[in-house]
RNA sequence: GCUCCCUUCGUCUAGGGGUUAGGACGCCAGGUUUUCAUCCUGGUAACAGGGGUUCGAAUCCCCUAGGGAGUACCA
């Protein structure tokens, strides 16, 4: 049993485990949610564990309601946590500043085993001995180099160590990096990765507020957790030696690294940001926000009217393919297609125009029944009240004009009211001195029409059109614009239908009215 | 400045020594349509530059340039 078991393949390979560890330190930004994704398809796909961490060791960015948004923003993606402060899990808490206790064992753990050490220099002091490097064109780095000449347990007997802290002086424990050495890492996107411990510099690992920094806290929480694969932005390659070196420090065995290609703005340099979103009119986060502190706002994709699997849709091609020429993929495929070794190693530019493409690629799948029931809540939430019974042909007519329900209100208010003005242009094209008489001609006929529905309106129209010898486009357009304002829209029978034949009557009287008041200025 | 990462149409990308360098978005044109949109057809448009290696480089190596990230007692 037991050769089997060593034997056997699943046995031998650990399950999958991965987190997503954001900062409570507002709402979580479409780059983040994209590695939220990511993260939640490997483990999906390997039949592993999802686990969400609370990483807010810095007690002076806590943002009230921001780890609520995370949940939220996350949930409304699809992206479930098997493990999370909400849900709990065998390694809970799953809160960094309700693990604070645990970090001073492994903090003392490496002060013992040489590995860190205490430094009582001042933020003043080390700002100081930058900006003096900087004049020199150089940079300072708190490291082998340097670390004799500063105030730290390295330069002191172990009496003047404990008395300083004893005074209560405060300190912060330090990475004591090797000297002459080279860290060989190996990315699952970008392939090996060596550096040069000199150009690394003593990371403070615990800080003198008596909380550990991200990167204690991150390696000590991944290897507790039992966390196999580590999948994050891009953003945290330059500190993967420091982590790696700390995995070796404690003896642990690491994790697998995969290191996620940056989200960068549409236009000019520089990865997306909020201004971006404010600047070109698009949303950078999942879900609106109002920061606490300043009232600000910001625009999330939900309440600019995207279907969640449409935005998940989006980010997930963007820095991943498949290798097929597919482009739109449910969660559950992409679950299936997913890879790592897909993901692409350069920073991929967000699109706008793309993203309300893969939007309208949704509607579209989307039944007239499904449509009418959200084309009922943008109405309501406008106030408008619209008969029930004719939300589904609204939809039926519009949902391939437009990559949003809310836009079928905005491109088919005609259904919902009367024009409030004519389009200029359509007037001068469309509006002959004939028309008014022909129109005036077409509601009498309309007018005593048995059955006022598409069909035989369309029958209707056809027959006056041959009857009075008229041109079919000049008839069409001059209602259409009667009806509707403009030349835009669906068929007009439908129109009329749908609008009804009373409304059609007034529509014409009034549209006639107004028009010839204009032309004969 | 220093360290690390990256570089195919405007954008997302396929391609991994021999391809008419493919697809998608956008844009343009034509067709369909009473209009607009959808849809269909077609078009526009790319291997950053320079050196190697090779019979042959978009593909491998080097340099240059450009871009990005990091450089905190933030994550």
């Amino acid at each position: 049993m037991l050769t089997f078991a060593a034997q056997n393949k699943d046995f031998m390979t650990p399950t999958v485990r991965v987190r997503f560890a954001p900062s409570p330190t507002g709402p979580l930004h479409m780059g983040g949610v994209r590695t939220a994704l990511y993260n939640y398809l490997f483990a999906r796909q390997h039949g592993g564990t999802m686990i969400l961490r609370i990483e807010d060791t810095d007690q002076t960015r806590y943002v009230p309601g921001a780890e609520d948004y995370i949940m939220e923003a996350l949930a409304w993606c699809g992206i479930h946590f098997d493990e999370s402060p909400a849900n709990g899990g065998p390694h809970a808490p799953y809160r960094q500043s309700e693990r604070k206790a645990l970090y001073k064992q492994f903090s003392d753990r490496l002060i013992q085993s040489g590995h860190a050490y205490y430094a009582f220099d001042t933020p003043e002091e080390l700002e100081a001995l930058r900006k003096a490097a900087e004049a020199r064109k150089e940079t300072f780095i708190y490291n082998a180099a340097t670390r004799k000449t500063l105030r730290n347990s390295l330069n002191m007997s172990a009496e003047e160590v404990g008395a300083l802290i004893a005074e209560g002086t405060p300190f912060v424990v330090r990475f004591k990096i090797p000297e002459h050495s080279v860290v060989e890492m190996d990315d699952l996107i970008r392939g090996r990765v060596v550096v040069k411990t000199e150009t690394l510099d003593d990371k403070v690992l615990f800080k003198s507020d008596g909380m550990p920094t991200y990167h204690l806290a991150n390696i000590v929480d991944d290897h507790l957790m039992e966390i196999t694969h580590v999948i994050r932005g891009e953003e945290w390659l330059p500190s993967l030696p420091l982590h790696v070196l700390l995995y070796q420090a404690f003896g642990w065995e690491a994790p697998q690294f995969a290191h996620l290609p940056l989200l960068l703005r549409p236009d000019g340099n520089g990865k997306l940001s909020k201004r971006d979103g404010d600047r070109l009119g698009f949303p950078v986060f999942p879900l609106a926000w109002t920061d606490p502190f300043t009232g600000e706002k910001s625009s999330g994709y939900r309440e600019a009217g995207y279907y969640p699997v449409a935005f998940v849709n989006m980010l997930a091609l963007l820095g991943w393919n498949a290798g097929t020429e597919q482009e739109i993929f449910s969660m559950d495929e992409l679950v299936k297609a997913f890879s790592l070794e897909r993901v692409s190693k350069s920073g991929a530019r967000f699109d706008p125009a793309k993203t309300r493409w893969f939007n309208q690629q949704y509607l579209l799948k989307r039944s007239e029944e499904q449509l009418a029931e959200e084309l009922r809540i943008v109405l309501n939430n406008k106030g408008i009240k619209a008969a029930d019974d004719k939300l589904v042909p609204i939809c039926r007519l519009m949902k391939e004009r437009v990559p949003f329900v809310h836009e079928i209100y905005d491109e088919g208010r005609f259904f919902f009211e009367a024009p409030q003005s004519y389009d200029e242009q359509v007037v001068k094209k469309r509006w002959k001195e004939e028309s008014a008489t022909q129109m005036l001609q077409l509601a009498a006929v309309l007018e005593k029409v048995a059955e006022f529905e598409p069909v035989a309106l369309d029958a209707l129209l056809q027959q006056f059109i041959a009857d009075n010898g008229l041109n079919t486009g000049a008839v069409m357009n001059a209602l259409r614009l009667l009806l509707v304002g403009t030349s835009k829209g669906p068929h007009l029978s439908e129109i009329m239908w749908i609008i009804g034949r009373e409304e059609t009557l007034k529509r014409i009287s009034a549209g006639i009215a107004h028009l010839s008041q204009i032309t004969q200025n």
